[in-house]
DNA sequence: AACCCGGGGAC
DNA sequence: GTCCCAGGGTT
């Protein structure tokens, strides 16, 4: 065998400064409470999905309030989960958490899986979330990355100011080489490198003046050095865009129990062409669904309040 | 790999 | 106005 893994020649214990750091400093976020539970840090991810922390916290607390597990939530219709999502922003996510409530419930016998490869077969969990949730939730030992994580990799390790575009093997062994082999220190690094992305070594205008690891980081060792490397796309304006007419109609939707109908969309935003896409785009995701149509007559339905949309069952 | 998908807040 | 946010699914 050989003396020293690759790991610890290159980056030796940047996880003792980190974990020591985060034990004394991380934030008191409701899904590190003691005993918070599985079903409650998977809810979390899902709603952590590209939302920032503040927004979901309130969300959160009230959802497990009234969907204490997850057979609680796959009992009740997903319209339910659209609803209580609010204004969380993409609300498919609302219906992949409520499939994934159903995926557990039948597959799983309601308790929420601790293998990776288990929690990857539910709807709406990704590379991210399933390692999150073993990591976090049953404190196994995977390497988890977020966008906190590539940046924090990136600077501290590779001496450049930005991440290059996420790509999943080589950012899964990136962390895996910094990794450290016991699973509560090792679910810890995962927690307090993500902290130190989020509150330290943020996107713009890092505190480097703070930072635990300063005395080890690349990028401060090479001067800081802009980043040069390819670009992200601008990103397109919501204004006037398509996604702010399916939030206009997903609005709409969540704000009723009966049908809305064409002449309501209508009066939600002026071009045509714009509104039968979101439309369209909603139908396809499952967030609308039609009734009272002529063509698609369904016995129970037709008649019943008239045509237009409604939420999924 | 590129694109789509909300909404809000910091700058 | 621009950028960012504990990403994932589809093509």
């Amino acid at each position: 065998m050989t003396a020293l893994a690759p790991t610890e020649i290159s980056s030796p214990d940047l996880h003792v400064a980190l974990n020591a750091w985060f034990r004394r400093e991380a934030r008191d976020l409701p899904w590190r409470r003691a005993g918070f539970g599985a079903w409650g840090i998977l809810v979390s991810e899902f709603m952590l999905q590209q939302t920032p922390v503040a927004r979901v916290i309130p969300r959160l607390e009230d959802w497990l309030e009234r969907w204490p597990t997850p057979d609680a939530l796959a009992a009740v219709p997903a319209s339910e989960a659209v609803r209580a999502w609010a204004t969380l922003g993409y609300p498919r996510r609302a219906l992949w958490l409520h499939a994934a409530a159903v995926q557990i419930s039948e597959r799983h016998g309601g308790v929420v899986p601790h293998d990776v490869d288990a929690l990857l077969e539910l709807t709406g969990i990704g590379d991210y979330t399933a390692r999150a949730v073993a990591a976090f939730a049953y404190g196994h030992r995977h390497p988890v990355v977020d966008t906190n994580t590539r940046r924090v990799i990136a600077r501290s390790v590779a001496g450049q100011g930005e991440p290059l575009p996420p790509a999943r093997t080589r950012d899964l062994e990136a962390m895996e080489a910094l990794l450290p082999r016991a699973e509560t220190e090792a679910a810890v690094f995962n927690a307090a490198t993500m902290e130190l992305g989020a509150v330290v070594c943020t996107a713009r205008n890092p505190h480097c003046d703070v930072c635990p690891i300063r005395n080890s980081c690349a990028w401060r060792a090479a001067g800081y050095p802009v980043y040069d490397g390819p670009r992200k796309a601008v990103q397109k304006k919501f204004e006037g865009s398509d996604r702010q007419v399916r939030g206009l109609i997903m609005a709409e939707l969540r704000s009723t129990h009966r049908p809305v109908t064409d002449a309501e969309i209508t009066g939600l935003w002026d071009d045509a062409p714009q509104r039968e896409r979101a439309i369209a785009g909603l139908l396809a995701d499952g967030l609308a669904v039609a009734v009272g149509q002529r063509r698609t007559s369904e016995p129970g339905r037709t008649g019943e309040s008239g045509r237009g949309y409604v939420l999924p069952d």
